[in-house]
DNA sequence: AAACGCGCCTGCGGGC
DNA sequence: TGCCCGCAGGCGCGTT
């Protein structure tokens, strides 16, 4: 479910909360997740480790500790990250609590258990599998349109399967590649290698403008996205075409309509997007 | 070798 | 009311 803003929203509500915390200990009531959950790998890294940040790469947070120890958490497509001051019961699908120095609680919480957690020791997390192969920041200076030019331009597919692909830029989802791609007036279907270098220049920006206004407003809360307070986001307002098949483009008025690529849901105006 | 389809799960809303 | 179906924001694997 969380794209970039929503992973980036979490990480900055947890940050200032769990930086320089002792964690001391950790429960697992499940521990079928995407990847089976090493409970005693977990254990053995982290308990009694004092957290000393959390970074966001793509979807995945990451939680470093004072031994130098890495936990990787993806949320998959349901997965939610809650803070509690106090010792709180548990919401229905919590797999792991992580309870802190005097009682503050990190629940993971996941109904689909498409998320997963996992731990690396000092010396590899930077090289692990999930990390190693995906592509650059979309909000930093490593998205450029060169960059985006080169990858387009050796392939055939549509371009929206290619800016959901992590291993060229990281961070869009289904819901932000629609948006973004209609904001650059460019149709999903299009094949990567016909964009010319004004049009992937005008998606580059367009795919970083979305994302910056969607983090701005704390993410998109379609059903179920909640920040670590319970909070949910408010870009959906602004949502233009993703889930308004049928609806009116509020730009030019046409029907938006609905196609599936890469199996999965694909909005665009008609009128808008060539 | 790129790129697609599918499976992994549960929950929800719509149609009958 | 209740059942069944399709659909949901992601990722990795196997196949072609």
């Amino acid at each position: 479910m969380p794209e970039l803003p929503e992973v980036e929203t979490i990480r900055r509500g947890l940050l200032p909360r769990l930086k320089n915390k002792i964690l001391q200990h950790i429960v697992v009531t499940e521990t079928r997740l995407r990847k089976p959950l090493q409970e005693q790998d977990l254990r053995r890294h982290l308990q009694g480790r004092r957290m000393i940040d959390i970074r966001r790469r793509g979807k995945y947070l990451i939680f470093l500790w004072d031994n130098n120890a890495a936990m990787l958490l993806h949320l998959g497509m349901s997965g939610r990250l809650g803070y509690y001051r106090r010792q709180t019961d548990a919401e229905p699908h919590t797999h792991v609590i992580f309870t802190f120095q005097r009682g503050e609680q990190l629940h993971f919480r996941d109904p689909r258990r498409f998320g997963f957690i996992c731990c690396y020791r000092a010396d590899d997390w930077q090289q692990c599998r999930p990390l190693k192969q995906l592509g650059v920041e979309p909000l930093s200076r490593f998205f450029r349109t060169k960059y985006l030019m080169q990858h387009l331009q050796k392939s055939k597919r549509p371009i929206k399967n290619a800016l959901m692909d992590n291993r060229i830029v990281v961070g869009l989802g289904n819901i932000y590649a629609n948006e973004a791609l209609f904001h650059a007036g460019i149709h999903p279907q299009r094949a990567c290698d016909s964009l010319n270098e004004v049009e992937t220049e005008r998606l580059r920006l367009s795919a970083i403008q979305v994302l910056r206004r969607a983090l701005h407003q704390g993410g998109t809360t379609l059903n179920d996205f909640r920040d670590t307070q319970g909070e949910p986001g408010f870009f959906q307002a602004e949502l233009t075409v993703y889930g308004r098949a049928g609806e009116s483009c509020r730009r030019c008025g046409a029907k938006i309509e609905r196609l599936v690529l890469a199996g999965r849901s694909t909005f665009v105006c008609p009128g808008c997007q060539r």
